[in-house]
DNA sequence: AATGAATGAGTATTCATTCAT
DNA sequence: TATGAATGAATACTCATTCAT
């Protein structure tokens, strides 16, 4: 029963050069663990990477995972801008459904599109702490209920449950573009795949469908 | 560049007391990594918990990660069986839609929920062998031309590319499934979210959907 | 406040083989904390020179710090055997004040003289546990209990609290000893030393001086 | 084989505001050290306790060990002055013995009571250079003669030689002091402590003694 | 003189794996 | 076949020390 090792940042870099280091570092990080897996990925060849002496590495994090979390955490950061400003442009004039699922599924797989060998060992390798995924986990919550608001008002849509309907989009797209990105089947392109999982997801949502309910 | 580790089992447990050795081993494995995680599942404890020598454990595991790959084929294996069966019944007679879906959906959340941790270390953070996903893959293309089949062959169904249409129903419940199982929403209970998902994919394969394509 | 180190032992060396190895360890322990020091003495550096591996060196020690526990543990035994031999030889027959003095301010110094760096590193560099002294505190306390019944009934000795005599006998010799060893000087002779402390505590303890206390 | 490190103070601090930093680490070390200990005592705790930058603290102390080096010297230099004045006092004017005993062992005691424990740190912990020890003992030993001058002039005292008297009384005090500061026993008040050993050393060297030697 | 970011050599420790018994 | 003592390469991490600002 190990204590929770402490992963948050050991102190904030205020100024220009420390904040350069740290960039330095994650950017560092994001190629080693790319090239050689979380287990291979050791502190040493992050810091020679990052050009940059590991005690200054340790200096910024406080070990190993809290590199990790944090790549991940700016991974997160990204898509969560992402899908904020996919809302707030759909709040002051909602396109068409087919439109807006589109853009949203589009966006998230492009976003995942830009690491995918990062990616894999983020999500498949690293021992990110629960807490990662409880404050995602949180976040996507907080994005389902503006999606459910822009479901809700859709004239397209028609759903009972349009916080559910909300959850059901989310997780699809996430699951659909995870299994895509990791293992990229050969016969099907990027494009007939976001363009399926549009027509699947419209047809889940889209009011036509709703006598079958 | 490590070259590649055998990952094989080593020998084939013939006689009756190896095999009862083996499953032993593979037990205490999933225990010991369900409870300490991958990177605390060391050998040894494996090994105790199994009531044998380390040495023992390495006569028939090469090293540590086989015992993973065993642990994860294992539970693959169990899935695959799953879908077999699923579909040489339904190859005899097909039920409505609905119930069939209904049906794959629910053997795969079972599938999943009978060790979620364990899971969650096996996908989460074990270095599985992209030999163990392609195989998979592979494993799930066989059953998606079955399953392709089978739409094709409903009357219910309507789609353009079966095989396609297969895909993407398999790959959507896999998505969902462990998305549900890794962080399950405390607002979802497991019937409406299988309900919601059979929904969903009723609405994407079903004839009266058609028109909107 | 960092959580009390484990310092004891992993496990008991049962076999005969593995009995050879932790006394090789301790052994090459001595030597090399002597010649180097406690910083000096790495846990490789005792390995290499006890001809075992350092895996076979965390097998039963925890830590460094454990081995030098383990050294002080054993140069304590020594002297707690060599004392309660004293004590049980003069419980049958109680010699001249003197004589007992004598022997006992002679083994003492003996001991000390054994592995006099040794000693300086153990008692002078090591961060021995409280627990540590608190057991020879202890032990000491046992000891002058037995001390204190022979003084008391010892014809010669004339004292108010032989309790407390005892004690101080006992810390006076420890100094003594300490200071001698750590920093011999070169004006007196060990013989001389000895002497003129038996001589101080026959003073102190003889009943000639009693019409002075 | 390290080379011998630099211990002395690396520039005199001339100014008023650099004495006051130097005060400042000295009494940030004795607190850091106290509480920490020697290996945990670090450079970056003490400057920061001192309120200073790890970088001013090396414009006066080469390293950390200097440090150390500092805090002990402080603590001899302490004692000397102490142990000076009490001869230049009684050379004035010798009073009975066991009054002069009495104030040496007191002044002793009391010089070691006020920080016990960094003492502890200090001369169990530290590796100070035998370069201390020595000094020290050249200093003790020219006390040494400063006290059998005393006592070969003095009329309670008789010994066959002065200066091995001296030394004994002066180890004796510093053994016992040191064994009572830092396991003090329970059962034996200070002044108890005190009493029984200026005791002793009444009986050691007082002329009624003589006939016994 | 002061600062504190950067350095990197140095070490304790782990744990997968082997092999003599 | 089973055992578990022995192995030692591999690594995370610290902290005394430097030096550019």
């Amino acid at each position: 029963m190990p204590l929770k090792k402490q992963l948050s940042p050991r102190k904030q870099p205020t100024q220009a050069r420390s904040r350069a280091t740290v960039s330095a570092i994650l950017e560092g990080a994001a190629q080693v663990f790319c090239r050689e897996g979380y287990a291979g990925g050791t502190t040493d060849k992050v810091a020679k990477r990052a050009g940059v002496s590991v005690g200054s590495l340790y200096q910024y994090f406080p070990n190993k995972d809290a590199l990790l979390l944090a790549l991940a955490d700016r991974h997160a950061e990204e898509g969560f801008a992402m899908i904020h400003l996919l809302l707030s442009e759909f709040k002051a004039e909602m396109p068409r459904l087919e439109v807006f699922l589109r853009q949203f599924v589009q966006s998230l797989f492009d976003l995942h599109m830009r690491e995918p060998e990062l990616h894999r060992v983020l999500f498949n390798e690293a021992p990110l702490p629960s807490e990662f995924f409880e404050k995602k986990e949180a976040k996507e919550h907080e994005f389902s209920i503006g999606v459910s608001r822009l479901l809700a008002a859709h004239p397209e849509v028609s759903c009972k449950d349009p916080a559910l309907a909300a959850h059901m989009l989310v997780q699809t797209v996430e699951g659909l573009v995870h299994g895509y990105i990791f293992f990229p089947p050969r016969a099907i392109s990027p494009e007939n795949f976001i363009t399926e999982t549009v027509f699947m997801l419209h047809q889940y949502l889209s009011r036509s469908a709703e006598t079958l309910g």
